[in-house]
DNA sequence: CTATAACACCTAAGAGTTTTATGTATCTTT
DNA sequence: AAAGATACATAAAACTCTTAGGTGTTATAG
């Protein structure tokens, strides 16, 4: 497990992301996948998911549909139009923030420098 | 600039590092350094900062001693050894960390996904 | 020579996100 | 029958950062 602080402002993206692969996903389902993905070291909390999935919907990101599976409910996200969009840039956004954080941190150093 | 939401977490372990790398540094020092080496696209804000710097001086983490240049003051913050320790750590961990968003975020999708 | 920008420190209220804790309920496995 | 997994949800508290102030010095441009 990654200290919490890293995991910060990263949780829309990652929403966003799964979402423009996946079509429609459930918030358990995001949780496992994380985790999946992840190899164990990214436990989304559920305190943490549902909100942000909400606020999502609420801002036009995301539409739902629910499905009952016998008596238990599954709302699925998908992503809207714009949601698309937004998915886009903000993976390509948080690609170039490694990018400078790769200079800043020093990573990769060139052979001259070693 | 980036989007404020991906500097958070970033901020302690950008700080140590830098003074991994230069000994000795003081506050503004540490914003214009980081300005440059992100291009300009990350500016750490004054408010931010100084309440950072304060705290890892709390933890043990760094050590300060005051130069006045003419009768103005600089305060230079140095790694301890327990720092210096915490410093590979972070950076370490938030390397760790950024593979593992790669592969969430699927980046550096391989040549049989294209 | 004086006003603006850069240098250099600092704190505090508020915003925003996440953790922690809790609640409800169904389904599956032991 | 109990425990654990599935599946949703909210709310208080913690934490970090932004925004918005404040103080004072030095250099530069008009």
């Amino acid at each position: 497990m990654y200290s919490k602080e890293l995991l910060k402002g990263t949780l829309q993206t990652i929403i966003l992301k799964l979402l423009a692969e996946n079509d429609r996903m459930y918030g358990y389902e995001i949780t496992q996948k994380v985790k999946d993905l992840s190899d164990g070291k990214i436990n989304l909390t559920e305190g943490a998911l549902y909100p942000a999935l909400h606020k999502l919907e609420a801002t036009g990101l995301l539409s739902t549909e629910k499905v009952y599976i016998g008596k238990r409910v599954r709302k699925y996200y998908s992503l809207t139009v714009t949601g698309a969009d937004t998915a886009t840039n903000k993976v390509t956004e948080f690609s170039n923030f490694m990018e400078t954080m790769k200079i800043i941190l020093n990573l990769e150093p060139k052979m001259n420098d070693l």
